[in-house]
DNA sequence: TAAACCATATGACATTTGTCATATTTGCTA
DNA sequence: TAGCAAATATGACAAATGTCATATGGTTTA
């Protein structure tokens, strides 16, 4: 991880609109002073399960996994999450240590803002503070509809839900390249990574996708969309 | 449903300070005013999938059971909340529909106050605003956490998980009477109806639990809570 | 009160998923 | 660049879970 230097880019950052936009220029300043941007590179940590939180974090680039590692060491994906998910809204406001760990998948920009300017931008701007609570319905309704289509859905299905998730939502195209390993998929819908790459091979085998490693090209999006749909 | 006159109970019910415990009289006054009573009986439906949101609930007593239901009629339950879990946050403020439905599990006083009441205090105090966000945050994580602990395990753990939680959350006792059917269990679990009822049936055989028609008595509380650990 | 329906229960068998073994390829680091 | 560790891949078999059939008891409703 290293530290931005970049301050002058907020100006131009899309939250600026999409979160901050009725704040005035006082306040805006305060969140600004109380903001740190830190460069993390595939694989880092940004945030580890149990870490007091006393930063509000959102992602200004890149791509970062959201999971919980339990009593034997395995992890378990919650949710990948793209800039516009401001993922460190879950445990915030909570007075609570984090219950969910956060690493970046690539190369990820984030801004740390310290939790007290956000508070004191809630007290003082009340359109602020709806926007905020508007923003964290969404992001824990889609964590939970989510889980919830993952865990109705047999191994198919949950391996067509992720591939049309990241074609639709992630990357907008039919191909991409996955920015998590095959175990980390397996993770992702509660499945072993065996099974994972045995029901990749056989959307390969029935012309469903290509696969050239990490590159997946999604060739009957209607067959996958139709798996995933029927479960 | 039908509709309560017992207007005075809200002077001495809980929530009067877990929630609105810094509004000034005049704010607890309108959101009063906006407040209507309802109580349900078990099996009726609070909330439905898709209604509009316009109002935010809190259970002032019973149970109740969030859910959703599939393409093909089948229902899948997310979580079960007793008063203190106000659940009617978790779509709230997302100006949307309702993700989810809600019904009772046995007979339950919900309270109902109009959206925009509860917004005007939000802009009016802001210490009620961060106990709205600190409440959300707590709800939302005990939900994505009980999913997670849930897809994790086999059949099994999952039975314990919740035979578990009822014991220790909701009725703070060995023994209770099982608010769902064994069909809502399967479908909490996300397991067949089946497969349900033999997990029970072998944990009575093992002597871990005793069951009389919907009672249940947990007898060896420490080998369920291993079998609920180690998945 | 009888009939219809649903919840509970269990067996037999089919299907899905996990485990273990093994091989090859990829990517990182000394 | 060689060597090592991890990722990808596949087969054989074991274990877990689902499906279908059937039975019984309880509850609701005509």
């Amino acid at each position: 991880m290293r530290i931005s230097n970049d301050i002058e880019s907020c100006k131009a950052c899309i939250y600026r609109q999409l979160l901050f936009g009725d704040l005035t220029e006082n306040e805006y300043e305060l969140i600004n002073e109380a903001r740190t941007e830190r460069i993390y590179r595939r694989g880092e940590i940004i945030v580890k399960e149990n870490d007091p939180i006393d930063s509000f974090l959102y992602l200004r680039k890149g791509l970062i996994k959201l999971y919980k590692t339990d009593e034997h060491g395995k992890d378990h994906l919650i949710s990948i999450n793209k800039p516009g998910d401001f993922v460190s809204l879950l445990s915030i406001f909570s007075n609570q240590n984090s219950h969910y760990s956060i690493a970046a998948l690539e190369e990820t920009l984030v801004c740390d803002v310290q939790l007290d300017a956000i508070k004191q931008a809630i007290c003082s701007n009340n359109k602020f503070a709806l926007r905020i609570l508007n923003r964290m319905s969404h992001i824990s309704d889609g964590v939970i509809v989510n889980r919830f289509e993952i865990a109705r859905k047999q191994i198919k299905g949950r391996v067509a839900y992720i591939l049309v998730f990241l074609a639709d939502h992630i990357y907008k195209n039919h191909e991409y390249r996955m920015p998590i390993t095959r175990r980390e998929l397996g993770e992702l819908i509660s499945m072993t990574t065996e099974n994972t790459i045995r029901t990749l091979s056989e959307f390969r085998k029935d012309g469903i996708i290509e696969m050239d490693g990490r590159i997946i090209t999604i060739l009957d999006y209607k067959r996958l969309a139709n798996i995933f749909k029927t479960g």
